[in-house]
DNA sequence: GATATTGTTCGATTGGTTTCGAACAATATG
DNA sequence: CATATTGTTCGAAACCAATCGAACAATATC
């Protein structure tokens, strides 16, 4: 059961996080991540073809922002709090508690 | 003496002013003049050409992260603190307190 | 093992962004 | 009014990102 390469804490980079959460489609997955807890990705399928959503969540990924655990054949995703907390305090509060798209 | 158009705050979308400050040359600039006060766009001028400095300023200027005055010949460049403080709170802070990049 | 499920990868298209030099507009100064 | 200064606009090139169908890989189930 192979799993993803996630990038370390100290790695991230702010620039690329906030091009990561400044389309529309991932913010909102990121939100729904944030208040339903672990999606799969399919439970977010709907807006686009999941080849689509299968790119967004690999941008997400890619820049550390989300965290995909693999379990059989299902991929939980979830937010990385903690590390982007650490990183970037306040940052994902900020953007997470704003109503305001 | 003409003025430019800002966006008016109910206006600014999350996702713009995030993929604004996404370009690692736009967020250095805004960090300058958060510190720094109010620059010239030749101020800032020396990593790239003014036509392109001049883009950058405007994608920023288009997404409501900052305020330009002319003054004669001169523009003066300031972040929107209030506006962005009022619509997105906290978000400013956490981009611009980090020392990560 | 055949079949279904979940999600990735590939390839192509489309559209947007960055970049920059050159020409331009507007104000200021000699 | 000629000239310098500040910054914009234009046009073209290069690059990057989003989109999606189709094929694929891996696991699970019958």
């Amino acid at each position: 059961m192979r799993q993803y390469d996630h990038p370390a804490p100290e790695t991230l980079a702010m620039t690329e996080v906030l091009r990561a959460l400044s389309d529309p489609l991932r913010l909102a997955i990121v939100r729904r991540l944030d208040r339903e807890g672990a999606q799969t990705c399919a439970a977010l399928i709907g807006e686009r073809p999941k080849s689509s959503m299968s790119h967004h969540f690999q941008v997400l990924r890619d820049a550390g922002v989300i965290h995909t655990r693999i379990e059989g054949v299902t991929h939980y995703n979830t937010v990385r709090r903690d590390v982007l907390d650490t990183r970037f305090p306040g940052l994902m509060d900020a953007i997470l508690i704003a109503r305001a798209d």
